[in-house]
Formats: C-alpha cells, structure tokens, sequence
DNA sequence: TGTATGTGTGTAACCGATTACACACACAGA
DNA sequence: TCTGTGTGTGTAATCGGTTACACACATACA
C-alpha cells in the first residue's frame, strides 16, 4: 500500500502538500497538484482511513444497530440507511442486537472505538441511558423518545387502523397480539388498537407476543387454544400474521369468512402468503432513509428544526380480509 | 475519552509499561499493574482501536458483503457469521452489494481502508478478480472457486433431489427456474436438476429468473404464460417459489394436485407459506459459521487442509409435493 | 522604498497506541 | 568481586495521515 510519502516523493513535494492537494484545503499550484495527481494514479493510493481517523477522531463509518436482522422488516430499513448514506460516502457497521442489551452495549462500545462520526438504532431496548454521553449523534429508528432524535412511523394510527378495519368487517371477537411493549412505537400501535375497540364497543381479548420468527409458531398455536373463537386477530407484525395464518389453515378456518387477520409492517412476503396478508404498511425503506438523512444534517451541525419526524401509516387491503362496499 | 496517558499518569508510570500492562507483554510488576487496573477502572478507560490500528496494521474488524440483505436467506447467513464472530471478540461490517460489482468494490475499497482482517463474501458477481491481491485472507461464502477457500452447500445434489423428489412424484412437465448463473453453485444446481431429469426422462423446459423479490413476480407470470400446462417447479430459491405458489393461487390451481412446487433454501418463512413449501434446505447459519470458522483459521496463519469446505443440502417434505409411500 | 496581502511550500507537532532499545537493579554462580 | 541473567521501567521512534506555523516570494499600493 503506498502511502502519503510515497506519493510526495513521487511529486517531489512534502507531504503537507499532497495532504493539502487531497483535501483541497490551503493554497497549491497549479502545476503541483498535476504532479501530485499524476503521482496518485500511478501509485494508485488511497489515503489510509485509519491514519485519518486517528487524527481527526472521526471515520466515515455510521453504526447501526438492528434488534434482529431475520425479521424482513429491518432489513429494509437497512437498505434505506445504507442507500442514503452510500450517496454521501458514509459507510455502514451493522451490529445485529438480537433484542440483547449486552450485545447493543458491545456494538457501541466497538462503534466508539472504530470514531463512527453517527449512530441509528433501531434497538428495542427499552433502557436508552447508554446513549446519553455519546460523542457523536444518534437518530432513534422505528422508536422514539423526547430526549434523542428519532423516526418513526404513527403506531397509534396504525393500531386504530387496523382495529377500525377489523371492525367495520364485522369482526365480534378480535384477539389483539401485543408485541414486546418496551418500545413507546409498540405501545401506542396497542394503544390505538384498543382505544378504536372500547369505542366501538367489540369485544377483545389481548396476549402478548414476541416479534420473532423462532416463537411466531407457539404463539399462533397458543392464540387458538385460548381464544378458540376468534374472528379477527391483529397481530403484532406479519411474521406473527403469518404464522397465525399458517395455524388457522391448519386447524381448517376458511380465511376471511371464519377469520380474519391483519398484520404489520407489510414485508416484501406478505404479498406472497395465502390469502395475500392484509397489513399495516410502516414505510420501512423511507423510514431508513429518513433517519438516515436526519443524522447527516445533525452530524453537519445544522439547527434541525423537527427532531422527530413521524411517518404515516396505511391499510393494505389484500385478502385476509373481507371486503366491503365502499361509498367512495 | 481516557487515553493511555491519562492512565499512566493517574498510575504514576510510563505509557509503556501500561501498554505492556494491556497487552500482557513484557514484565510488569504486580504491584505496578495493580495500579494501572485501579487507574484504568477510575478513568473508565478503553483502548483506542484507531491508534491500535494504526500501528498494528489490523483491526478486529471483519469485512462480510452480502448480495441482497433482502432476500431472508443471506440474514441467515450472515448470523451465523456473526455469532461465531463475536465469540472471538472480532466485529462485522456488514456490505450489501446489491448485486451490483461498483458496490461491492466500493466496500472492499472501504474494508481495506478500515483495516479488516479478514473478508468473507458471498457476491455472486462473476469475476473474483478483485480479490486477488488483499492482504487479508478471504473466504467464500454461498459460492465457490478453486482458487479461494470457500463454503459451500452441495448444489449438484440439491438440483438433483428436487428434480427427483419431483420425478417420483409424478410430475410430467417440468419448469426449472435457473437462478443467475454466474456462479458455480447456480450452476451445480440447475445441473444437477437437469442431469436427473435427462436421466429420469422426463419433459423439462428452462427460464431463467433473478433471485430478488422485486422481480418475483413477474417471473411468476411469465412462467405460467409460457408453460401453462406444467405440473412441477423447481424454483430458483424460496422468494421465487412464493412468487409461483402465489400465482398458481390466483389461477386458480390446485397444489399439490395440479402443480408441485419446490424452493431452494428453506428460508424461515417458507414454513408459513400454504401450503407450507417443500424445499431444498441449505444450512445456512451453518454455512455462515463454518465460514467464520474458516477464516479465523486462515488469520491465525494456521494450515487448514480442506479450503473448501461442502455442506449437505436436505429435502424438506411439506405440502407443495404430494405425499408419496416410502418403502422404509 | 516600505508595507500589506495573497500565493505556495516545507518543517515539525500531533492523534493514541505499540515496541525496540537502553538502562537500572537484584541475585546467582564462578 | 566480576559476570551473566532475569526483572522492571522509561525514552523515543513509529504507524499514516493533518495542520499550525514559519518563511519565501510576488504583486499592489501608498
């Protein structure tokens, strides 16, 4: 790897000179930064990111921190962060939490000591008081909190939506999954769910889940023993949807006649379950791509005026559903 | 932040003999390390992986490029590199390469900056030119080559038991959906397929399809537009055979009476599909933790006799074949 | 002619670690 | 007493960059 004094040699410069060549900063001549330039393309370098990290306390690098990479869902988000942050040269560490507080804790610690410049977390933690002395920002993703810039999508809508939509397809007995409520995004789409049933005044039952692939099963099988007369379940994303989908196929519920479902997050699979998944879609990608956004402007130091953006939610009537006549 | 000097003054020695005290190199008295961890523990001190960096030319960092985040087979993957990993104390970068060779060079270019230590990718770019001068060792992942140390599952015979479970299962004409074809396990598979079927002589027509969910369901629609009269599948992977199980829905086919669908894969959410999709399992946490295994050998210098290391693929009976009596 | 300003470049300190080398001291054996 | 060896520690160079500062020179203007 040839380095900064190779190319000066090269040039027949200092390396202060090639430094301010690179950087574009202070005065070179003309003709210098021709042979300095020259003298790179030979070498073919490349400044070395560490030296320059070392120097500056800064890297290019931005953590990001996932509860759990195998729920579709968040690598989508990913793809927004990364697609975002790729334009601007900024290069992603993923760190996989596994909805462990241990693991989130050593991924920062390994993302303080490599100078990330920025962090996105889309942890489930319910606890946030290890991101309170960071020296670089942070933008809560898929959560929030008044303390620490985030984006989120509206769970409280989203809970409504999918109860009203339950509702006004005549659903009597609707079993609400509750995913894992550590988050305030969880709680308010439970909240919403909730809310949109005491007024409407249908009976519902509640049990809480957890969001993984590993449990989806248990908790699908579990839901029917309880409730074995349910007529409506809003599950707590489309893994469980999907699940639950799978165990009333196996216990012969015709879907949507006995049954209806709604899901969550609406996943690039749920198109391809059967019946196709009605969900409540979160904007998983632009969800990304805002924080990601939102973090380039507070790394730049710019005055953000709304630190936590808050993203709409949608019905996606496919099939787990009945459909109605509508007077649109 | 704390650095060296902070805890060799607050100790009251040099910043040598609390480096040596660190890295457990060189004498140290005990009395004089019990000082420094007392100082360290105070200062709440951690090494600057930078500057360690600098000087030592490596990392604990461990470059992984992935094709498609999106495609739930490559999470999986990617776990159990992770997992094992983790258990050496060595972190990830995590690159999406999109498929796209100008992305993935972008982050060799950035694992090189960063100072990795190591590299495992499974880019199914077909040139591997790129990774032949690193000065860290590289494993294969999800592909192979002669050249490279790689893991891999047995694709000759994933192709072949799909095309046989097929066969004896009374499929006249049928669609082998071949992946991308750059590399040799794409290959392996559609060759083992078609080797079995020549064999078994049985009418077969081909369509090459793409791994990616965006593009799924077209594929889908194009295979039953031109093959409508087929009655099994051999689906490129998971995602693909969702896209076939959900269209064969919507036209109204009967599975597995009409039509035999199997994946490739057995991504966790083939299980939930309906019906549940039989498929070709590879084992891919494994895969992913062989791989780690792999490499942390090849950066501990030692000699590893087998470099490229052939996993079994399985067939996972669910309900897209039809039952069939064993004589076992 | 003297001074201010802009341009162009080099020297050396610095970022925070690691380590080669020098040195001091204790103790053992000749 | 002299020498060799093991123990314990500090000084300073080093990794590959960035940048404060000094300095040289050219030009402009009073």
């Amino acid at each position: 790897m040839a380095t900064i004094k190779d190319v000066a040699k090269k040039a027949g410069v200092s390396v202060a000179t090639v430094s301010r060549a690179i950087n574009g900063k202070g005065y070179v001549h003309e003709d210098t930064r021709k042979q300095i330039d020259e003298a790179i393309r030979e070498l073919n370098y490349k400044p070395n990111e560490v030296a320059r990290s070392l120097f500056n306390k800064k890297s290019r690098l931005i953590g990001l921190i996932l509860p759990d990479i195998r729920n579709p869902f968040f690598p989508e988000l990913a793809r927004g962060v990364e697609d975002e942050m790729q334009e601007h040269g900024f290069r992603l560490i993923i760190g996989n939490a596994d909805e462990k507080l241990e693991k989130e804790l050593d991924y920062i610690e390994t993302f303080k000591q490599n100078n990330v410049i920025g962090l996105i977390s889309a942890s489930t933690n319910e606890v946030l008081s290890h991101y309170d002395n960071l020296s670089f920002p942070l933008v809560l993703l898929d959560r929030t909190s008044v303390e620490h810039p985030s984006v989120y999508a509206n769970g409280l809508d989203g809970g409504r939506l999918a109860a009203k939509e339950l509702v006004s397809r005549g659903c009597k007995r609707i079993s609400v999954l509750k995913g894992p409520v550590e988050t305030q995004t969880a709680r308010d789409r439970f909240k919403g769910a909730v809310d949109e049933l005491y007024t409407a005044n249908v009976h519902f039952d509640v049990m809480t889940t957890s969001f993984a692939f590993q449990e989806a099963e248990y908790w699908a099988k579990e839901l029917f023993s309880k409730y074995p007369d349910t007529d409506g379940v809003i599950a707590s994303n489309d893994v469980v949807a999907a699940a639950v989908l799978h165990e009333a196929h196996r216990l012969g519920k015709q879907i949507p006649e006995d049954l209806q479902i709604i899901g969550y997050d609406d996943i690039p699979f749920s198109q391809f379950l059967y019946p196709p998944l009605s969900t409540i879609r979160q904007p998983a990608y632009d969800m990304g791509r805002e924080a990601a956004k939102l973090l380039i402007k507070l790394m730049d130091g710019k005055k953000v005026e709304n630190k936590n953006i808050l993203l709409p939610v949608q019905f996606i009537e496919r099939q787990t559903t009945r459909k109605v006549e509508r007077d649109d």
